[in-house]
DNA sequence: TTGAAAGCGCTAACAC
DNA sequence: GTGTTAGCGCTTTCAA
C-alpha cells in the first residue's frame, strides 16, 4: 500500500480512500492511484485492514456439516454459499463425520480465524461450551439438528411430522404390520422421526411391535440383517418405513435380494438419487436442504446486520413424493 | 493476549511463547499463561500474527470447483479437506457454475484473503491473468481441466484414453454403429473425450458417422431430442457412448421412453449415483474424483514446502466398471 | 480533499 | 527463561 501511494504521489490513507471506495476524493486522485495500483498489481490484505477497523468483520463464515461429499450436506452449503456471494462472503466448509473430537477443533479452528458466524450441524452431545461465543456476539445457527446445553437459532425438519405423514401414507394403503429400520436414537434427528412413527401408530390404533423396529443401523451390513430377520417373522411386515437415505437405498438392496421389491410397500425419509428411475420408483418424504441453508445463511446475516432479538426455530415443511413403492397396497 | 500476560504476570512475548509451544519456557510458566487464557477464554488471532510472522502463511487455501452440490465436485472436495485437514490448513470452498465472471471474483475474493494456494477447475477462456500469482509463489494447483495462457500443475483423468477403452469395449461386443453424446466441444474434458472416440472408431476401422455424434448437449432435453433423432434414422445406433454423467442420465431416460433401455447398449463417461440399481446396470468409465483432490492438494503442500520444479501433469487413470448396459451386444 | 500519527493483536529481533 | 521495542498492512482519529 504504501508502494502504490508512493507511486501515485499521496498519502496511504488515500490510498485506503480510494481502495474502500469512500467519498471526499477527487476524480484524478483515484485516477492515480488506481493506475499505480494496477501497475504494481496491488491487492489489498483484508486481515490487516480488519485488525484495525471498527466492526473487525472478515467477511467470512465457517460451515460445519456431516460430509460435503453427502448430497444433503452438500445441497446446504450451496445454498449457504450462494447467499453468502451475495455479500461478497466467503465460506469456510468442514465435514464432520458425526466425530465430536472433529467438531471441536473445526470450530476452533475457524474462531481463530474470526470468523463472522458458524453455521453448524453438530454431533457433541452438548454445545455447552460455544456459550461464550454467543454471548459475545458471534452469530450461531444450527442446521437439521438442535444444539444442546444451549439455546441458538435452529434450522429443522419437522422430523415427527413428516415421519408420521409417511407412516400414515402406508397405513392408508391397507398396512398394519408397518416396520421402522432407523439409525443411532441419540441423533436428535432419528429420535424425532422415531417418535413421528410410534404417533402414527398410535393415532391409527396399531399396537407397535418391538420386532419391527431396530434402531442404530449404522451401515449396509446392519441394515440387511435387520430386513432379513424381520422377513424370517410368522407375521412379516407388510411395508417398511426407513428413516434415513443410507438406510433405504440399503433396504432397497435386501428386499431385490429376495425378490421383494414389489411386494413390500416402502417409504424413505430423504430422498435418494436415481429414485424415479429405479423399480419400483422410490416414494420418500424428502427434505429440502437448500432451503435449511438459504434460511441459515440468512439469519446470519440478520445477526450480524444487529438483530439480538431471542433464538428462534425455523421449521422447514419436507414434502411427501409418490412415486410407486409407498404406493404398493397390503 | 495483553489481558492473560498482565492476568498471569508475565509480559506478552511469554505469552506468545505457550501459544505457540516455543521451548524455552518454564513449566509453571506455562501452566500460569494456560490457566490465563482459559479464564479468559482467550482465542488467538492467526491473522494479526500472521501479520508479522517470517512465512505470512494463513493455513488456508481456496478451492474452486464446478460447483460444490455436484458429486464430482463435492468428492474433490472432501479428499482436498481430508489432506488438508491432517496440516491443519482450512479450505474455503467456491462453485463457480461455468460462469467467468465468477472465476475471476472468487480468486480475488481469495487471494485478499490471502490463502496460501489455490486448487481450481477453471472456466475462463484464459487463466494468463494468474501469471503474477504464480511467478510470486503462490501454489496452483488446476484440477480435471488444464489451464489456458499459463503453466501451471495439473491433475487430469486421461479423458481421451479412457473415451477410446469406453467405445472399444462396445465395439467387442459386436457394435459399429455407435453414437457419440457430448458436452459443448469448448470444455477441455469435452473435446478430450470426443477426441478417444474417434481415435476408437478409427483403429477398428470404422468410419464415423455424423449423424451418430452431437455436441453442446447442455441440458436433458437436448439430449432427448438427439437420442430421438438419431433412433429415428433408417440405421440408428445400436450402441450409445456418453460423455458425462448428465448426459448418461438423460439418454437412460430417453431410452425408457421408447422401451429400448435393454436393446441398445450404452457407456457413460463418470459414474453415476445408484448406477448398479437400475436396470440394466449402467456401465461405466469411473473417474477418481477422490484421488483428484487428493493429489492436487498433496501437490499444493509439496509447493508450500519448497518444491520449486516445474510444472507437472498427474494424470488419474479411470475405470472401465461393467454392470450390464454396456456388455448388451449388436 | 488530503495526510500524519497512533494503534489493531501479534511476532521478530535483541537485550537482559 | 523472560521482557522490551519495533513493525507487519491497514484504518482510525484528528489536524491541515
Amino acid at each position: 500500500m504504501k508502494n502504490v501511494a508512493d507511486l501515485a504521489g499521496v498519502g496511504v490513507k488515500t490510498v485506503s480512500r480510494v481502495i474502500n471506495r469512500e467519498r471526499h476524493v477527487s476524480e484524478a486522485t483515484i485516477a492515480r492511484v488506481l493506475q499505480a495500483a494496477e501497475q504494481l498489481q496491488y491487492q489489498p490484505d483484508v486481515h490487516a485492514g480488519n485488525l484495525r477497523r471498527a466492526d473487525r468483520r472478515t467477511g467470512t463464515i465457517g460451515l460445519l456439516v456431516g460430509n460435503v461429499a453427502n448430497p444433503f450436506s452438500a445441497a446446504v452449503h450451496r445454498a449457504v454459499e450462494d447467499a453468502a456471494l451475495e455479500r461478497h462472503i466467503a465460506v469456510f466448509a468442514s465435514s464432520l463425520d458425526d466425530d465430536a473430537d472433529r467438531e471441536r477443533a473445526s470450530i476452533e479452528a475457524f474462531l481463530r480465524r474470526r470468523v463472522d458466524g458458524l453455521i453448524l450441524t453438530t454431533v457433541h452431545h452438548s454445545q455447552a461450551y460455544l456459550g461464550g461465543e454467543l454471548e459475545q456476539g458471534t452469530p450461531l445457527v444450527f442446521v437439521d439438528r438442535r444444539p444442546n446445553g444451549i439455546v441458538a437459532d435452529t434450522v429443522l425438519t419437522n422430523n415427527a411430522e413428516s415421519a408420521a405423514s409417511a407412516v400414515g401414507h402406508l397405513a392408508e394403503h391397507g398396512h398394519t404390520r408397518i416396520a421402522y429400520l432407523g439409525d443411532n436414537e441419540e441423533i436428535f434427528t432419528a429420535k424425532e422421526r422415531k417418535r413421528g412413527y410410534l404417533e402414527a401408530l398410535r393415532r391409527r390404533g396399531i399396537t407397535p411391535d418391538e420386532r419391527l423396529i431396530t434402531d442404530g443401523l449404522t451401515d449396509d451390513a446392519k441394515t440387511a440383517v435387520a430386513v432379513s430377520d424381520m422377513l424370517a417373522l410368522d407375521d412379516p411386515p407388510t411395508a417398511i418405513f426407513s428413516a434415513q437415505n443410507l438406510i433405504t437405498i440399503a433396504v432397497i438392496v435386501a428386499l431385490r435380494r429376495v425378490g421383494l421389491e414389489h411386494q413390500i410397500a416402502l417409504v424413505g425419509f430423504d430422498d435418494i438419487p436415481m429414485a424415479d428411475l429405479l423399480s419400483p420408483a422410490v416414494t420418500v418424504v424428502a427434505q429440502d436442504p437448500s432451503a435449511m441453508g438459504r434460511i441459515a445463511a440468512r439469519r446470519i446475516f440478520e445477526r450480524l446486520d444487529g438483530n439480538t432479538g431471542p433464538a428462534r426455530d425455523f421449521v422447514v415443511p419436507s414434502r411427501l413424493i409418490q412415486r410407486g413403492s409407498g404406493e404398493i397396497r397390503a
